[in-house]
DNA sequence: CGCGGGAAATGACGATCGTCATATTGCCGT
DNA sequence: ACGGCAATATGACGATCGTCATTTCCCGCG
């Protein structure tokens, strides 16, 4: 059980550089944290990154493609447990729910968005997310493709736009409720 | 007319440097352009930069914003010339078109979201901006306030969406048209 | 209980980048 | 044409960052 033990060991922290990488990347942008910084976060020191990762690029790629199956996960979950007339309403109140803590928004789908457009490999990932939450939404709402498209497009905009008017509370309150009110009432 | 000669000059330069950085930081990201590379693709050197810009983080303040100033300069004038039925379609159209060139997403909203959302005082100019796009929106489009802002989202929602999925085509391009389309159809 | 090996720590190197002091250029009025 | 001054160029310094060779530590085994 030595490899298996060790294997075990060496994936449980692999997953704590991870996780602590797809947070900060989210909070300051890619280029705006450092190996180092990712490492003593993750209660590590910097050289032992390159045990665990080929390169800072890997790890980018790997938490970019970690922030949407997360995103996806936490959907798929949340609109399985629903069955009302309702379910909408509360799956979209969830799509824009921002981190319990701070409150920022926690959907790659806007934080990442213009480092996902820079790589391509990334991008295939997400392309393939993006068409699974399409069909899952137009299923959930039993709406047409297009008007999925449409609900996604908003609440993904909408978070968006929020995060970039902060500073106007308000502003960035309406923004929010209007889209979801909005979005129901179709 | 010394004076005034030369501010004229320098103010040419600073212009030159400020719509380059406008373009590269949309293309590369704040962080993946650095001064010396600004300067170059503006036919000069990368010292005399100081001598237009405090620093750099002066120069993505006033690149942000002027980004956004365009965008909706662009829409402003575009809309006023409009009177036809068709004009949110054309509107939405004119939204979501890239670059001639490139045929890359130049929607601010959607490239710079994230480097907005991490400085206040450029978040206290996006909002205004985004509040005078919210007006002229419901005020053209004859919508109440709300459907405005669910307008205005699906349309950002559906640039980062586009752009993040640009390695497949065939999905990119249906999100922007089952979004245009659907607004349109309301 | 010590030993071996994988994981993490240390420390350093090279490249890149922001910044600035200084030198040079080129345009203006006299 | 020339002199002065603003605008730009040159070159360098310090800090940060990604990377990696080397050393140290710690875990599970004999």
């Amino acid at each position: 059980m030595t490899m298996l033990a060790a294997r075990t060991r060496k994936e449980t922290t692999h997953e704590r550089i991870l996780k602590t990488a797809v947070r900060l990347f989210q909070e300051k942008g890619v280029d705006g944290v450092g190996v180092d910084e990712i490492m003593r976060e993750s209660g590590l020191t910097h050289g032992g990154f390159y045990a665990h990762f080929e390169n800072k690029e890997a790890l980018v790629e790997e938490a970019c493609i970690r922030a949407v199956d997360d995103k996806f996960d936490e959907l798929t979950d949340f609109i399985e447990a629903l069955d009302d007339d309702d379910a909408f309403n509360k799956y979209a109140r969830r799509f824009l729910k921002g981190d319990p803590r701070t409150d920022s928004p926690t959907c790659p789908m806007a934080m990442l968005g213009p480092e996902v457009a820079r790589r391509e490999s990334v991008q295939k990932v997400y392309a393939r997310r993006i068409r699974k939450l399409i069909s899952q939404t137009a299923a959930e709402t039993g709406e047409g493709r297009a008007q999925a498209i449409l609900m996604l497009s908003a609440l993904v905009g909408a978070t968006v736009l929020a995060a970039q008017t902060n500073s106007d509370a308000a502003l960035a309150r309406e923004i929010m409720l209007s889209v979801r009110d909005e979005l129901v009432a179709r």
